[in-house]
DNA sequence: CATATGAATACACAGTTGTATAGACAACCG
DNA sequence: CGGTTGTCTATACAACTGTGTATTCATATG
């Protein structure tokens, strides 16, 4: 996967730092106060330790770094989503159980999931792109999740998708927010934002119902 | 309120440039390709037609330029709910009027609503906690409306306070995605978003009666 | 009118940025 | 071994940034 690996016995000389070192540095600069779209190639290459110039032998722009950053943000998201899914098994846990994991992680993991949940609405195109193509990864796990466990409830809901939607994007949302609170808040949003997704699984219940009841 | 007009009949020149004047040319600037965290002082002056440091005597900082148009975004939301309370008359019509009322705004006004959507998550301190405010006075406003809307159709709501707050969260996360999409998708999202807000009303009213019930 | 005073300016400086060019080094192949 | 090839570095450039200092300009007041 990593450029230092993949040469295929071409003459040459052996690439000094490896492109997930470049990433590595990146992840160094971020924080709260500092977004991937804010980082100068110069900055990354002296913190990653190389010549300016080395930078593009591993990535033809500043926004290809920012992607590579989004799509390794998008795989520390789907493995949240498979804890979560390990984790939940009854309808009352499956909500709780996921929003705890995904806020236990946004508060553990700092770096890569805030890239996830900041980016999405600055940069570049490719960029915003990136990050929605993560969210729509979520979104549509979360869709099938919903309607098998409506199956094993016996409940149908109104719109699952769209369902789904609402709660990724408030998930989000609010998660967004959360990173720049203390962590000592953090238990209290989690419980607030598991209520807010009980509501929505409600209403969307709730609309199904009444929409059977009286088409 | 201006600075032109905030002289108190001391000796001087008269300010050529005003403010506000300042503010358009930063106004003109931004865009969905352009964040007001990335102008940059001269690039302002020099689209308003002065010096760079005749930028100083209006603004001690570029993040104070920042804020203030965030304060000027934050009356056109108000304006915004003005209007869509003006037309929200049974509840029926009140989730479907207000959330085309924001839409609406959000493909008119362009520019102003733009920076509150987006520049949220992004920028200094001072910045976040701007834009903050104007969301939590939209939630206030939304709360006390909820809370109206419910006495008059004799329902309750689980929490109105939370509830407010997913709305708002998610009203603001789907309208900052919507902004980078062509205006043709604009009546599709408008659906989607009523249905999402009816959603969590629905939830909300629903889980009050069953806490009511079974407690 | 003269003068004080605030506004706007011109110029300068040190810093940063992205990138172009050219050379030095190291690994592999024949 | 020599040659080829790819990687890295050094140097340089023009454009840009924020801001300090000194100067000019216009105005209200004495």
């Amino acid at each position: 996967m990593s450029v230092t690996s993949s040469r295929k016995g071409t003459a040459g000389r052996k690439p000094a730092v490896s492109r997930d070192a470049i990433i590595a540095a990146a992840l160094k600069l971020v924080g709260p106060h500092r977004s991937v779209s804010t980082l100068s190639l110069r900055e990354v290459a002296r913190e990653a330790g190389i010549a300016p110039n080395s930078f593009y032998r591993h990535f033809h722009d500043i926004d290809e770094l920012a992607v590579a950053l989004i799509d390794l943000a998008g795989r520390s998201l789907r493995q949240i989503i498979g804890a979560a899914r390990q984790r939940a098994t009854t309808e009352r846990s499956v909500v709780r159980s996921s929003v705890e994991t995904f806020m236990e992680q946004l508060g553990a993991d700092e770096k890569l999931l805030h890239i996830l949940l900041r980016e999405g609405t600055v940069g570049s195109d490719a960029f915003k792109q990136a990050v929605e193509r993560e969210l729509q990864f979520f979104e549509n796990e979360l869709c099938a999740d919903l309607i098998r466990l409506a199956k094993a409830n016996d409940a149908r809901l109104h719109e699952p998708a769209l369902t789904a939607k609402a709660i990724t994007r408030l998930v989000f949302a609010i998660g967004a927010t959360a990173m720049d609170l203390p962590r000592e808040k953090h238990p209290e949003i989690t419980d607030q934002l598991a209520v807010m997704v009980r509501m929505i699984v409600a209403g969307s219940q709730t609309m199904a119902q009444n929409r059977a009841i009286r088409p």
